[in-house]
DNA sequence: CCTAAGTGGTTGCATGCGCAACTATAGCTG
DNA sequence: CAGCTATAGTTGCGCATGCAACCACTTAGG
């Protein structure tokens, strides 16, 4: 029996395994540069990032969880340890006892300034200095419409 | 004292954040897709994929390591898992005692070959139907950009 | 040759993550 | 307001992964 389904040309290959690569590679190099300069990992970094944009320096934990990409036991356990190292602290939710909050220390605040230049140099050193405008646009159109259609 | 270096805008924003949840989502939803229909992780999959790719369905640990993005170890148990399940074999190598090779068994390149329309219809549905020829070209030539410089 | 440095692969160990089960609370329905 | 279902967060557990140490072998240099 034949395949039922060609296999991809080179056009389609590189614009897929460049998607898997460049991720793999530029995750690592970020979180590297991150983890060096400021001893924090990538994924720490993005929960003070957060916290730090959203109203009052505060997130539900659940909304927290789906900003970076986590699921909730693996946010559990990351705030356990900004929690333990002073950059945010956990705070109950006054409207429902079943929540809590994540809220940033000054500490934390701190730690996020002086990360944070690290990273956006980072990012547009290495990702976005390679797209010219027209091709950002594009970009970010095309992840919405995959986006969407993921649900 | 004032930040040195600007925010993301929001082009460049959702260039961004979009590659890291489409990332995310698309591994995902590929991931779970076969191992629902084939009991095959992703991960297993590639490294089965680049064994029948290769001369003589079979490849050497270290190429085979960086060709899956994973690490030696990591490469280690993952064939010992795909060995134990029949998928593959080891085979030393003749003109250096050191290495090993992978080699491809029938039985795996028979579940690859179930698995295959299965992944590749994935990646169509849901990645590249999104993008016309010319945002594919763009894709492969950018990324090939950024890996270039990251060496 | 023989030694020293380098390379291929595996193993011990620690880590970070997801899933499923659990507790506590909220909110809806009769 | 009684009970049922859904939701927020945490915890136990298992798993895949990376790093560093390790062995076996190869290769280069005296």
């Amino acid at each position: 029996m034949d395949t039922t389904i060609s296999r991809l040309d080179a056009r389609e290959l590189a614009a897929w395994r460049g998607l898997l690569k460049v991720h793999a590679a530029l995750s690592k190099a970020l979180d590297a540069q991150l983890e060096a300069g400021h001893g924090l990992p990538l994924t720490s970094y993005e929960v003070l990032m957060y916290l730090a944009d959203a109203e009052g320096g505060r997130m539900r934990m659940h909304d927290l969880a789906s900003s970076v990409l986590l699921s909730r036991s693996g946010l559990t356990r990351l705030v356990d340890r900004l929690e333990r190292d002073g950059y945010l602290e956990r705070c109950s939710c006054a409207h429902d006892a079943r929540g809590a909050f994540a809220v940033l220390t000054p500490a934390g605040r701190e730690k996020l300034d002086a990360a944070r230049d690290t990273h956006l140099a980072g990012v547009r050193e290495h990702f976005l200095r390679h797209f010219s405008e027209e091709e950002l646009e594009m970009l970010g159109t095309g992840w919405q419409r995959v986006l969407n259609d993921l649900t």
